[in-house]
DNA sequence: CGGTTGATTAACCGGATGGTTGAATAGAGA
DNA sequence: TCTCTATTCAACCATCCGGTTAATCAACCG
């Protein structure tokens, strides 16, 4: 699978992305990443995975802990994709000052929470 | 399921790129998306609909056809979610953001064009 | 009307995905 | 060593996904 497929693929689910969110806040254990969703550890793991494939994330080791690190390439990637069309949103898309002060605002907030 | 989370589905695909790229030079039916690919019209028909439920196309009627055309608003959202994490890729977008702060009213600056 | 073209729907198939539980691995520490 | 904690691996299950072929719907045209 192409890499770009596999970074959106991997964007597709919103534990995936409330897991980038918390990592926007600095490095973060399993456990730690694990606990606001009413999943078991191991499917936390599983998508863990899928970040890493992905290039979303990277994974060190700090005695039996897994600290895990966001890795923000694939996004630029993405954004990159999406400018691509941006002529076809944004009248004026060769202005970009207001779109930056509109983004230099707003952080990767907690997004949806998913529950059942 | 969440829209972001739609439209991230619908875009892990390269079939379903693909066709938004060939919607990008104008509205196009059925048979001319699937001109290209090695799939049955069928499949394609499936991929327009994945698309149009994610928001990404809308479709007409003209008689038996039904021309397609590119919808580029949720890639503008999906464009906004990923530069909300620009700050870990780009190491002057700190920078950027005191300098627009500074520089709120005047004219239009160079960054970041892209081509696909 | 019947026939042809454009497109969607239906049923099916194999493989991927997201979840589970249970067992196994890795390291810290008594 | 034995135990506890953190994490992953394995097996399983239900559902989804991308593809197929066959059938159907919709609109034009002879």
């Amino acid at each position: 699978m192409d890499r770009l497929s596999l970074v959106f693929a991997a964007l597709a689910d919103p534990t995936r992305r409330a897991i980038l969110a918390r990592l926007a806040d600095g490095e973060a254990t399993v456990n730690q990443l694990a606990e606001p969703f009413p999943i078991s550890l191991q499917a936390v793991s599983k998508h863990l995975k899928v970040l890493e494939q992905a290039g979303l994330i990277t994974r060190g080791r700090d005695a039996q802990w897994r600290p895990c690190r966001l890795e923000a390439a694939p996004l630029r990637d993405i954004s990159a994709w999406a400018a691509s069309y941006r002529r076809f949103w944004d009248e004026r898309y060769d202005r970009l000052d207001d779109y930056l002060q509109t983004l230099q605002q707003t952080g990767p907030s907690e997004e949806e929470q998913q529950d059942g």
